[in-house]
DNA sequence: CTTGACCCTGACAGCGCTGTCAGACCTTAG
DNA sequence: CTAAGGTCTGACAGCGCTGTCAGGGTCAAG
């Protein structure tokens, strides 16, 4: 399917398509127009991708991840470090709201000396 | 004083110093060379900037709140607002850790999958 | 054939800072 | 006087996307 169809079914815009494949998440075929050719998993792959997105992956972690969560087989896991790499982002992630929390508190004793 | 002093004395970068100024935070005198000649009250706004940037606050909210904090006395508030403000920026900080927190939640679930 | 919808590439902009570099002037100690 | 170190302005770069625009092909229907 042509990048059109690809991002309305998806509901990713042909900008971040385009951005993707730049990236190396994502390598459609051609047609011979010069046209991006997406296949049906080409389709998945994006769905993944949106997915880790809303769990607030970076495309960086992202494309590591990417090989081992497409195989038809979930159960399949070429990539022991699958787990690790979740683990690792989750980690991230833990810190980032420790952070925000502890900006959080500051705001709310500054709220509290205005009494 | 010097902007190289009060870099010293604060631990902000000479480059962020300039930054608040043109931000107009900040307004240093200029010294006939064209030095900016910072007053220790400079030096005052420039703690209270770190630390409301500590509490995550960006430097557009800061500006609104440094007229406010930034008399001698702490209990005179010329701002009906200074409360308010924070609170809006507090909420919006809620805000920010729900949705990290959502996140953190779904990559849990991956991994779990994972299993 | 023409029109309109779609696609291509490449590049610029913006977010909110922050570092760094270039070219040039000021100041201070030796 | 000279050299070193401090300062000035202005501009470019980078983060991680995301939108948008320009200039130019492609494809489908009428």
């Amino acid at each position: 399917m042509k990048i059109g169809e690809l991002a309305r079914r998806t509901g990713v815009s042909i900008r971040m398509l385009r951005y993707y494949e730049q990236e190396d998440l994502l390598a459609p075929g051609r047609q011979e127009s010069g046209y991006r050719d997406y296949s049906e998993s080409d389709e998945i792959v994006v769905r993944r991708i949106q997915m880790l997105t809303e769990a607030g992956l970076k495309l960086d972690a992202i494309r590591e991840l990417l090989p081992c969560i497409l195989t038809d087989d979930p159960s399949f896991q070429p990539c022991d470090n699958l787990r690790a790499i979740l683990q690792r982002e989750r980690r991230k992630m833990d810190a980032q709201i420790d952070r925000l929390q502890a900006s959080r508190d500051m705001l709310g004793r500054y709220i509290d000396q205005t009494g």
